[in-house]
DNA sequence: ATCTATTGATAATG
DNA sequence: TCATTATCAATAGAT
């Protein structure tokens, strides 16, 4: 239809093969919707041209989707299912990893005992042991770092005392000098600020 | 195109409707062909029919789940992905419950204590505390339960020597009265018979 | 894009 | 469903 007849093979001037492409393409979404109309079909139309544009037709009485799953049952092809095959896989998997864990922490609970055989409990009791060891060494460890903390804040505490003591003295001094007369005022502050120590930040939190 | 133009719209006539059904089909599938080849275009073709019958077609460089998914990065349309989307919720959910027990577990078994609270800690020597005394029980039970079929066997083998001495002591009767001339040799296996006891079957599995 | 000669598709019919 | 064919629709090539 046309000029003259032509090959169906492909057109070989580029300009030509796009004007033909978007002519027929108009064609053929034209047909869909007729056949959709006059028969009460379903049709579904998706075409990319070379250049990557892309178009599509699909009857109003449905979505693409639905044709789709139509599509699987009907041909029983899985367009899409493959994906979630392995989707399902990774979640059986992840589920029986899940079952393992939860009936080793039962186990460790002490729950289930019942299920298992005596030779199993023996395993378990090493388990727990050592995990009780390594929490109350844990345990041991922080009890020391507070002492430890403690120790250095009496320190602290004596040192600041001491301070507080010489500051004392050298305050009376001043007051003794202001009333003897003395004008210098600037000493005593400078001296208390060479008393000052720094002050200990122990961190109770540092293993975590 | 045809004897006469027709309307737009469904084909009353059922027997028309599915000739035109027929006819229009080959032709779009035709055209889809035609446009594959002559342009370089992927196209791809699905009809139902409303009596539900499915044609299709696919350009030939190509498949349908490729053109769906270059549908779907192309439109931007989630055609399957809605599904995907609620399989990988699911995994991320499992994967996050996963981790916690798996963190639950290193604890128990004394790992990875520095990343706890101190205050944190106590819960978990409480939990093995807890599953220590229960697996040691449960040892107990089975150690007790072991002793006692211990005991059940001893009574069973004394019982068993005091059958065999008496069936003994009748043994020896017997070559006594066979020495003596008596001829009824029937007497003597009959009573041992009598004297035979239930066997005992303590099951030491029966908790499982 | 638009035009139009020509081929292609198909409605009606058998 | 299949074949025929008159008619209309699509479109190739030109503008």
């Amino acid at each position: 239809m046309g000029r003259g007849k032509i090959e169906i093979k492909r057109i070989e001037n580029s300009t030509n093969r796009q004007v033909t492409f978007s002519k027929r393409r108009n064609g053929i979404i034209k047909k869909a919707r007729e056949i959709s109309i006059l028969c009460e079909a379903q049709v579904s139309v998706v075409i990319f041209s070379s250049s990557g544009k892309m178009s599509e037709y699909c009857s109003p009485s449905t979505t693409l989707p639905k044709i789709l799953e139509r599509y699987q049952t009907n041909s029983g092809e899985k367009l899409w299912d493959a994906k979630h095959e392995s989707l399902s896989v990774e979640i059986e998997r992840m589920k029986k990893e899940n079952d393992n864990m939860q009936i080793e922490l039962r186990h460790l609970k002490g729950e289930d005992l019942n299920s298992l055989y005596p030779k199993e409990l023996i395993p378990i009791e090493e388990a727990l042991q050592i995990g009780l060891t390594s929490i109350r060494e844990k345990q041991m460890e922080i009890w020391k770092m507070h002492k430890k903390n403690e120790k250095l804040l009496e320190e602290e505490n004596k040192q600041l005392t001491y301070m507080l003591h010489h500051y004392q003295l050298a305050m009376d001094g001043s007051v003794r000098e202001l009333e003897l007369g003395y004008k210098d005022k600037e000493f005593a502050p400078q001296m208390t600020m060479a008393f000052r120590v720094q002050p200990i930040q122990p961190n109770l939190h540092e293993s975590k």
